[in-house]
DNA sequence: TGTACATCAGTGAACGCGCGTTCACTGATGTAC
DNA sequence: TGTACATCAGTGAACGCGCGTTCACTGATGTAC
């Protein structure tokens, strides 16, 4: 029955990213074929290239668009208040068992990052492109270093919590990267 | 000319546990071959199954052997300032742009979390275990929690530096997490 | 507005390739007498 | 100590399999007159 109109071309299009995604941090980039991608967004693999170059340009393609879902509140914050509220809410969910079991709307960051910087330099410049829009969120202050102490040492903290293989082992991780989160924001040295 | 001696056999064992731990920390565990491994220690790929029997089994030890190369001076320290001084030493070369550049020597959970946690079991319970021993050396006082905000400072740090295509960005991030460290280690409230 | 035609989203078979693992084989090593 | 023999470390061809990518094809969509 093909072939689909322009509209529904988006909406395909749009559903790869969203998916591809979710198992990507799932399960890794490695792991997941583009095979994987497309039946979970409903279609077949021969149709991947009428919108994709290749498998590294939807990787960089889905993690931008995955970091763009995870910062989206965050970022549209305008008031001090507000941000202040989004950045607690932030580090309270990132330091979750909830963030640390699912992996598939969790930061795009602490499931890629290692696969990222060693993969193609276009997906490695979409890490460091939301490392740096991450930090600037969570920094209160005027100092960025403080908002990338903080994100480094929550992406550690979520990174080791999920190697943990009991809940308890797990919360206790999260609670020590919590302690130093909280000492990170607010005792920062200016 | 087979077959070797038992004494070559051994030999080869730790070759191949030793190129693992390089080859798998440098570019990964899915995107390293057995045939990379044993091609690195000097070998065909064949003869692999008479060390291990899966290349899941080699990732844990490799894993586990990397991690011992790497504590051996810190765990071997005894007396108190010994201690202090190994760790002091520790964070100062964890937090290089050495570090960040060569994995391949660096710390194995900073290289592999990532992938031993959607890995094996086995493989997750040798990660686990890295990081409590490492959290333990890194722990100044009683509070075990201090260690592992430690090492996930750390940890989160080199992971987000090696996402930097330039030095001079890789640094500022590591300044960044430097100050979190000292923080951490030295304003911990009991 | 209706018609003729080029475009192209999606399909499914096919491509070459490298993977993890198995296996028959070699011949030095280790062992039993 | 010497000899006969089982063992097994390492080799290299082969296995089935799934990967990323290509391609001929279909037929609804979009466009030009």
């Amino acid at each position: 029955m093909p072939r689909m109109s322009e509209a529904e071309k988006r909406k395909s299009h749009k559903r790869i990213l969203e998916k591809a995604g979710e198992i990507f941090r799932q399960r890794g980039v490695e792991t997941t074929s583009v095979s994987d991608v497309m039946q979970a967004a409903g279609l077949t693999h021969g149709g991947f290239y009428r919108h994709f170059k290749s498998k590294d340009e939807l990787v960089a393609a889905a993690f931008k668009t995955a970091v763009d879902d995870v910062l989206n509140g965050m970022e549209a914050a305008d008031s001090e208040e507000q941000k202040a509220a989004a950045r607690r809410d932030y580090i309270a969910t990132y330091l979750s068992l909830c963030h640390v079991g699912s992996r598939k709307d969790g930061c795009p960051l602490a499931a890629l990052a290692g696969d990222l910087n060693r993969g193609a330099p276009d997906a490695r410049r979409e890490g460091h492109d939301a490392l740096r829009r991450t930090a600037t969120q969570l920094t209160p202050g005027d100092d960025p270093a403080q908002g990338v102490a903080t994100l480094a040492l929550m992406l550690g903290t979520v990174t080791l919590a999920r190697l943990a293989d009991e809940d308890s082992n797990a919360q206790a991780l999260l609670d020590a990267g919590q302690r130093g989160v909280e000492l990170i924001q607010n005792d920062w040295p200016e």
